[in-house]
DNA sequence: AAATATTTTTAGTCTTGTCTAAATTTTAAT
DNA sequence: ATTAAAATTTAGACAAGACTAAAAATATTT
């Protein structure tokens, strides 16, 4: 059994491992978690005794298989939380990462299964990220980021790589939800904004938006 | 704020504070956390200078109304998460303390409003136990263990004085639940033992038993 | 290839919450 | 009213998880 924030450790690693093939680094790791990288390396050292992840001094760490498993459920639990939240307690989808950082780290099997069978088995949480299933298997769908769309291409809105509330309620202010279909219209060269059509509605995107909004790409 | 662990110890103190009038001791708090008397210590030394109980050294401690009404928000919590488990997420009604135990240190007004709201602002916990208001307020029902009842008197189940999971079972087995009437048949003055009628059944009941089922007298 | 910069680790400290063992106070019994 | 017993507190220790500052290893520049 994990404490909550050796599970949080593993999050991070995971998360930080889809990126990169080569291990993860105690910086990065330390920076994902707002903490030092002292304390990272006194804590990859106890995950290592633990064998979810392999260690060598300076080498940067990479998760076992029982440890992907291991945080590919802590990651089905948060993402199954969200999605309860939003579609049984009115939240809206802004509001659900923090109370889910919690709610994940609830130990209880029949937990989150009932969770999971009284949403009718979600693939997917309110962003759009996909919710590992019970081996810890989780799917990638292909998805592109909205800036490496060209002129005149278009697709459905799939998910958001940022999801911080500012970003989030930005989104629902232009009324651009997942699901939508979305086209360019335009791109500028200068500060790659671009004009795009969504909802019948012509909207000026930043680029620092469209790096941060997922399209699935119709062709 | 509090710790999950100073949670616990105000919810010990608040139950255990119920029935006596007095201060609540050292050891009793000690012996309800499975902890030891001195780290109980060191933990009201914490919680009286955070003005939540009032502490005499040697004279035991009794919560403040600001202790008390973070307490009964605890209790709050705790007991409507017994309700959700048991009545969305098929959890029978011996399997839902621990998991309550985790869920009421969750941080998060909006999250247990909305299950208040769901559960359609439940009065009572699975177990028969008030569920206090947001206020703290907890409404103590008149209600006698059914061991204090004479023959042929007569009443409605309306809680457990023990919810160990044991004694539930059993409870279940005999066909017992909340809300059934129950009548005295037969008391045997050796033991303590009584026959009793529920569902049109007559079941023989030890004293143990009968020291843990809280009837309402009907007159 | 040497010098510099960056990353990572080590060593030592701190806080929280727990413990044991010993000392002190209160309560109960003779 | 002493003495014995029980309850409580103090003192000192420990584990988890974080930190700072300094040392060591790796990367990057020149």
């Amino acid at each position: 059994m994990f404490t909550s924030s050796e599970e949080n450790y593993l999050k991070a690693i995971f998360h930080l491992g889809i990126t990169s093939n080569k291990g993860v680094s105690t910086n990065a790791i330390a920076k994902s978690l707002h903490t030092k990288a002292s304390s990272v390396t006194d804590m990859i050292k106890k995950l290592a005794d633990k064998k979810v992840l392999v260690y060598k001094k300076y080498q940067g760490v990479s998760l076992t298989s029982e440890g992907k498993k291991t945080a590919a459920n802590i990651i089905r639990k948060h993402r199954l939380w969200e999605v309860f939240l939003v579609e049984k307690l009115n939240f809206n989808w802004d509001e659900v990462h923090d109370v889910a950082e919690q709610l994940e780290h609830i130990k209880s099997p029949k937990l989150i299964n009932e969770i999971d069978a009284l949403l009718g088995f979600p693939k997917y949480d309110p962003h759009g990220d996909p919710i590992p299933d019970k081996e810890g298997n989780l799917d990638q769908i292909e998805k592109s980021l909205l800036s490496t769309l060209a002129i005149n291409e278009f697709g459905i809105c799939v998910g958001v790589h940022d999801s911080s509330s500012t970003f989030l309620q930005f989104l629902d202010k232009q009324k651009i939800a997942l699901g939508q279909e979305i086209i360019v219209v335009e791109k500028e060269d200068f500060d790659g904004s671009m004009v795009v059509e969504i909802n019948k509605n012509k909207i000026s995107i930043s680029n620092k938006i469209a790096n941060n909004l997922y399209i699935k790409k119709s062709q």
